[in-house]
DNA sequence: GCCCGAAGTGAGATGCTCTTACATATGTAA
DNA sequence: TTACATATGTAAGAGCATCTCACTTCGGGC
């Protein structure tokens, strides 16, 4: 850290004294962290550390520990919305394979990032004046609403639309959770997600057995 | 905390110099902390003070921090499983109405005490040898297998009854953090969870939909 | 009555959060 | 080019938390 300034670079995309990308560093860095160590297992000493600067970094560009977890649980929920229009678009509008797809990105996404998918859905204590989160939590959920009333043929603001999609969304995330805590005892074999979700979502959206 | 030892008790059930009760008093303490301030919202330095103590005299009764947390959790899911059972006893066996009220057991127990409940399925990162809490959380499913298998008139361990059960618990569980998370935009007016469960307990459980 | 183990104390090593004062780089304008 | 404003970094340190260690105090069994 004397002769060479642009030596010391530690592997990342580092060109001097200033960083030039540190913000997003750091939040791939806690992601990272998040995802090996469990929800509370980072320190923003520990992503500083991981991005090459020093401890204080950190705070030029965010306030306070809290608001790094909410960076990360904004970029992760972006993620996850993208990754559910995508599956709805796979399918033709209103059709029950799209609305599995939309739930097997979900699940996919749960067991692909378990840490940023707790995070997402545990960050509500004490981060209530979010209403950025809240809102990418509505546009989310806005996703699963369309569809069903796509595939329904109703407007999205009918009531038993929301009722259908309110039940679609429980059911998903019930077993997206159960899937990464493993607390069940799986039917034998497990689960084939796909075939368990269509089979879901036929049910939900078929005829009026609830 | 010099001329009269008894003076000092903090409204608690300290005899002298031993506290008599520690260990339990601190995982209330912890427990109080954890739904007042979020899962990480405590730290065993305030539980101690809490309970008048040293913040090194936690370390007599438990090895680490989260050996603390890991008891809230295991006195969490021995009330869990307990209120599960009260609400199957409470009708006859095999009855769709005992299923049911399984469930709103576990939803009440969410909306009572969502920081223990977020705990007790957000603990596995890092407490994976913890066979005793794997044990406690296979108990509670036995509750909701056995009330299936009744109900069916099956035997616990047939397919068709641990898939019904696995989506019952899949279905309950979401719901439960949604509840609690609010981040659906829920039906008009709420949710009344006794017939929303009654409702599902009947279509999963009923003729073969699914 | 004595001794031993269980349970508590105080001091301290280490690490993390966040602040403050200061240093360095970059862009814009004179 | 120089000069300044702003953005981004550093070093040092206050304050709090976890956990350890050596020591003290209490209660029960012999």
């Amino acid at each position: 850290m004397s002769d060479d300034p642009a030596r010391a670079r530690p592997a990342t995309s580092r060109a001097g004294y200033h960083h030039g990308d540190l913000r997003a560093q750091l939040i791939e860095a806690v992601r990272d962290l998040v995802e090996t160590h469990g929800p509370d297992g980072f320190s923003v000493a520990e992503a500083a550390r991981r991005a090459g600067v020093s401890s204080a970094a950190p705070y030029k560009h965010f306030r306070d520990r809290p608001e790094i977890l909410r960076a990360v649980v904004s970029e992760g929920m972006d993620r996850l919305r993208a990754a559910m229009e995508r599956g709805a678009a796979a399918h033709p509008a209103g059709s029950l394979e799209g609305v599995a797809a939309i739930g097997l990105a979900y699940v996919d996404f749960a067991k692909a990032e378990p840490g940023v998918f707790r995070l997402v859905f545990g960050l509500t204590e004490g981060h209530e004046n979010a209403p950025d989160l809240r809102e990418k939590g509505e546009d989310c959920y806005g996703v699963v609403l369309s569809a069903a009333a796509a595939c329904l043929g109703l407007p999205p603001d009918d009531p038993d639309v929301e009722r259908r999609a309110y039940m679609l969304w429980s059911f998903v995330h019930g077993h997206s959770f159960l899937t990464i805590d493993m607390k069940h005892a799986a039917p034998e074999g497990g689960i084939d997600d796909g075939a368990y979700l269509m089979a879901v979502s036929r049910a939900i959206l078929g005829p009026k057995t609830f």
